[in-house]
DNA sequence: CTCGATCAAAATGAATGCAAAACAGCATCA
DNA sequence: TGATGCTGTTTTGCATTCATTTTGATCGAG
């Protein structure tokens, strides 16, 4: 990631404006550098809930004027990872239950139709590698190792709506996840032995429906299979 | 609606600024008008496919200076409704036969959820009303009244996402449902007697899942009516 | 006559400037 | 002592300005 829009470290704040360089504005535009570094600025979790986003300072951290930095501003409002209060200006916007709640059914609605496209176009390769992570999740959980358990979860999860092959579907899922992201809902398993088992036995369902190319019952296995990852998550807040 | 933001009338071009009115800044910000008429603007299809999106005649055309429209541009990008161009402007979005596919299945898969979310928590009276929807829409059936006919589809689809409760799915529904409105499927059903048919029973069946809180039958019914609703809209190109 | 290069005009991207609104601190008063 | 009104500062919203890129056209060469 050789980005012209660069972090300046989050410690020292008084810095003087690094020299901003002048590059005569080669490939991609700066705008939208500016904004994907700002969503990940937020999603992952950099400013607290419902902390101010001051316009200055993130302009003196990009190194940046105001202009474009209102405008990335505007477009993650529209996402939804921030709120703008009227001439208040932005705060990160902060997720009740209720909220996480329904963003937990849209996404569970997402990978439910991904589900369904995945079977009607999914091809014995894609698969094979879908079955491969699924493997590797399973020595995972045998070796209780969460944080790799996790990370071919989601793997998993990203490919089936990868196979959908829906650059549409694809976006928003990755909107919602990304405001999902930002909440600190360690569903940790490690303390819930039974929900673990029983994510590993929803997931062996999810292969063999996808297996089956069964669309629709795949449809409601992955919704259901959110569901309980969610409750999971909220009933130990 | 007594909007800040008024268009000026499309025949005549040649209008000097119309003396930009400089009240207090009331209540909504002026921003957001002016994205919500533009947005408008460019679903109800006045600017045709590909069209170039010109800042500055756009600038006269509401009054106001091209910082803000930049920024309604920019979120409008961000929804899919615009392309965004470096240093080229912004064109409407032209969506091929593809990428209209991907937009119909995500619908539906939205719609999808809005059923089984629908079933869990909608009560009688809201039953009782889309019921009477219906029949409201059956007697346009009968009386062969198209546009009567598809008002009532789109009310009574729109009410069951409304019935999901869900404030993020009814957003990300109103977004998708713009971007396709653009396109002008003229699902000319009088032409197609048999489709007519098979639509108004696919819906008895919708109606009927949802009495018995049927979740997943409902889902299932819902993405597929949107797969055929696609399918005879395209057929006819 | 067609194709390519050069140059003026327009449009875009970003920065700066300015007026209005919100915020903070202090003094005044009940 | 606590609430309230005033004032200076900060922040926000929008307009304007500047630099760079694209666009369109004219001219010339093959």
């Amino acid at each position: 990631m050789t980005s012209t829009i660069s972090e300046t470290r989050e410690g020292g704040a008084a810095d003087p404006p690094p020299a901003r360089r002048r590059l005569p504005q080669q490939g991609p535009t700066l705008h939208d550098e500016l904004l994907a570094a700002l969503r990940d600025y937020i999603v992952e979790g950099h400013l607290a809930d419902g902390a101010r986003v001051p316009e200055r300072l993130l302009c003196e951290r990009f190194g940046i004027s105001r202009t474009p930095l209102r405008e990335a501003l505007k477009v993650l409002a529209a996402e939804g990872l921030i709120d703008l209060l009227p001439n208040r200006g932005a705060r990160v916007r902060e997720l009740g239950a209720d909220e996480l709640r329904a963003l937990f059914d849209v996404m569970g609605g997402l990978e439910a139709l991904a589900g369904r496209l995945a079977c009607e176009r999914i091809n014995d390769a894609e698969l094979a590698e879908i079955e491969a992570v699924h493997h590797e999740m399973y020595r995972f959980y045998l070796r209780r190792d969460m944080s790799g358990y996790f990370r071919c979860n989601q793997d998993i999860h990203q490919m089936i709506v990868a196979a959908a092959g829906n650059p549409a579907l694809e976006a928003t899922y990755a909107s919602f996840a990304g405001r999902i992201r930002r909440v600190r809902y360690s569903a940790n398993l490690a303390k819930d032995r039974d929900r673990w088992g029983e994510a590993m036995r929803e997931h062996e369902a999810i292969l063999d429906a996808l297996r089956r190319r069964a669309g629709a019952e795949l449809s409601d296995i992955l919704f259901q299979h959110l569901r309980n990852k969610r409750k999971a998550a909220q009933a130990e807040g």
